[in-house]
DNA sequence: CACGAGACCTGTTCGC
DNA sequence: TGCGAACAGGTCTCGT
């Protein structure tokens, strides 16, 4: 579910609600959501024992992660298709697909909830360890056009995958590579080393106007998933396929780039012709 | 190096 | 109504 303005919204939530907070105990209910340490019996013990009278001084976000400054340590999650934090009552019955709680010192308590159990926890002394490889924050100030063009002259690879690359950038999932390459008017196929400087700079727009406009409408709540984020009432692409394009009017196309739903404008995104 | 397929999971929607 | 197929906001690993 979540992408960089999703995950940023969730971070900006809890904040309020952790910031300063002592955890009193854990429960894991779902031992695989647990990453490092390794699920095994004796490191989720280790895991408990080492988390519980912690305080969490802090919540960020980095890429598509959620990160918690402890005292000590840092809890990293990532929510990967279905996964969400909830701040709940401590005595509440614990939801079906709750699997991981962190009970607070003022009788609520942190829920990791996630249907399809591909989230994942870290507990670690050094985040590095988990982020360290990802590469740079799309809104950052130091990720220039120029920053992109020459990362994307680098490779040769499709732009559509090359942008879902978290080590390439950091942040972008399936809703906002289609939103980005709309707005750039690049398709998605289009090979990284033959954009032009002019193409780039219309790209790195587009990542930073689609973004900052999810960020602005607090992320995109499809499905059983609400948060009260409205992004998907401002889709040019993604999954209006078949309705006319905000720019011209005709109708979206769906096509499959590396086994994902990708959406375009056949118009306003054309194909590069094989050209000699 | 770049790409496609399969794996990891459960739930919802679509087509017959 | 029932039932299988297709699909879903992500990422990893393997084979070519």
């Amino acid at each position: 579910m979540p992408e960089l303005p999703e995950v940023e919204t969730i971070a900006n939530h809890l904040r309020p609600a952790l910031a300063g907070r002592t955890i009193t105990a854990a429960r894991l209910l779902w031992p695989r959501t647990l990453e490092t340490p390794p699920p095994s019996q004796f490191q989720t013990r280790s895991f408990k024992r080492r988390i519980i009278g912690q305080m969490i001084r802090d919540v960020g976000r980095r890429g598509k992660f959620v990160i918690l400054q402890l005292s000590t340590d840092t809890l990293l999650i990532h929510l990967r298709m279905s996964g969400d934090l909830l701040v709940e009552p401590d005595h509440a019955p614990l939801a079906k697909h709750h699997r991981l709680t962190l009970s607070l010192e003022d009788g609520n308590r942190l829920a990791f909830h996630d249907p399809r159990k591909f989230g994942r926890a870290w507990l670690v002394k050094d985040p590095e360890a988990v982020v360290g490889s990802l590469g740079p924050e799309p809104l950052d100030k130091t990720f220039t056009a120029e920053v992109l063009y020459r990362g994307l002259q680098a490779s040769h690879r499709q732009l559509k995958p090359l942008l879902l690359d978290q080590t390439f950038l950091a942040g972008l999932g399936n809703i906002y590579a289609d939103e980005s390459l709309h707005r750039a008017g690049l398709h998605p196929l289009t090979l990284s080393n033959t954009v032009t400087a002019v193409q780039a700079k219309a790209l790195w727009r587009g990542i930073r106007a689609a973004l900052r406009e999810g960020l602005r409408c607090n992320g995109a709540s499809i499905d059983w998933v609400y948060r009260g984020g409205e992004f998907q009432n401002h889709f040019r692409a993604y999954q209006r396929t078949g309705q006319p394009c905000p720019t011209c009017g005709t109708p979206i196309v769906r096509i499959v780039v590396g086994q994902r739903s990708t959406h375009l404008c056949p118009t306003c995104q054309p194909s590069i012709q094989t050209s000699s």
